[in-house]
DNA sequence: TAACAATGGTTGACGGCGCAAAATATTGAA
DNA sequence: TTCAATATTTTGCGCCGTCAACCATTGTTA
């Protein structure tokens, strides 16, 4: 008879096929984000800051939402700055505060990148399986997203509000 | 009426969930690991080698098998080796070729944290679903698994005849 | 057997990101 | 008003992993 030892157990394989799944998507994935002059994190800056109402979003919300350290969202809005692709402004309420804001360029770009993006997507992904899976999957992941990152939906609300003042 | 932004797509929002998962998953654990002294590769790396029969994996199968390059299972198998927890051993039929082995503290360590280990993992992740999810889940995640990363079970059947030799 | 491509592994340079401390701005209390 | 406590962002430092160059070994072709 086999004895189960515990480095065997379901639940360490279920995760394990989370985070190779993870892997190989990211993998397939920077390629094509490559030519587009973009990294995984660099893409996900720029879509939260396409998808909210100005086009714009306060570091510390940025970092919330992507959970990145509010350090690395400097880093990465540094370098899309220097790209041109997003824009440092000061936030009058709040003078410690700074908005990143998506420029014109910026949002091309993104709008670019993610139209050949969708394509590996499908490729690699969604396109592998039955609506049914496809919703079943989604679902689960919601679950336990909601759980295990409840503070994913930061600083949306002010952002549509505010206007933004781009210094220099 | 609203018109429909390609930055929407649902699809896009579907991988998005994918990797906020995997990200809030990551961050859970790695405190606890951490009190183990270990990271979620050098996790990945133990265990890899407490499944394989002899307990010893080759470098290249190690970084075929975690999608680690090779130069990086090189640098944590150094680090594994340097706190006892893997041994290199030279490979008698092929002297290019490095065994790591699993060392009897590394398989009590490795066992230690898994067992700590499955706690978070099935407070975070498993035990939010129920079987059913997490069957689909699962049965969803291993289609994709399969597509994206196929060579990912590699070596374990030389591993399973082969004698280590451990130098030194 | 000599020549040469292919394979396995390590090393040096480099970039990305986290952590903790610093710099700046805001708020509250005495 | 002034000072302490707190909030926001940036910076210094270090770790980790990739890339490309490298050495050693093996297999192949002539």
């Amino acid at each position: 008879m086999a004895t189960t030892r515990i480095i065997d157990d379901d639940r360490l394989t279920a995760v394990g096929l989370l985070v190779e799944v993870h892997r190989g998507l990211t993998n397939k994935f920077a390629a094509r984000l490559g030519r587009h002059g973009l990294s995984e994190n660099e893409l996900e800056i720029l879509l939260r800051l396409g998808r909210t109402p100005n086009c714009q979003l306060r570091m510390s919300d940025l970092a919330a939402q992507t959970s990145l350290t509010t350090s690395g969202v400097t880093r990465v809005v540094d370098r899309l700055e220097r790209a041109g692709l997003v824009v440092r402004a000061s936030c009058d309420t709040d003078r410690r505060g700074t908005w990143a804001v998506l420029t014109d360029t910026g949002l091309e770009r993104v709008t670019a990148a993610v139209a050949d993006h969708i394509e590996d997507v499908d490729r690699w992904y969604t396109g592998l399986l039955t609506p049914e899976q496809l919703e079943a999957l989604t679902e689960a992941l919601r679950i336990v997203r909601d759980t295990v990152r409840p503070e994913a939906v930061a600083g949306v609300a002010e952002a549509a509000r505010a206007r933004p003042h781009v210094d220099a």
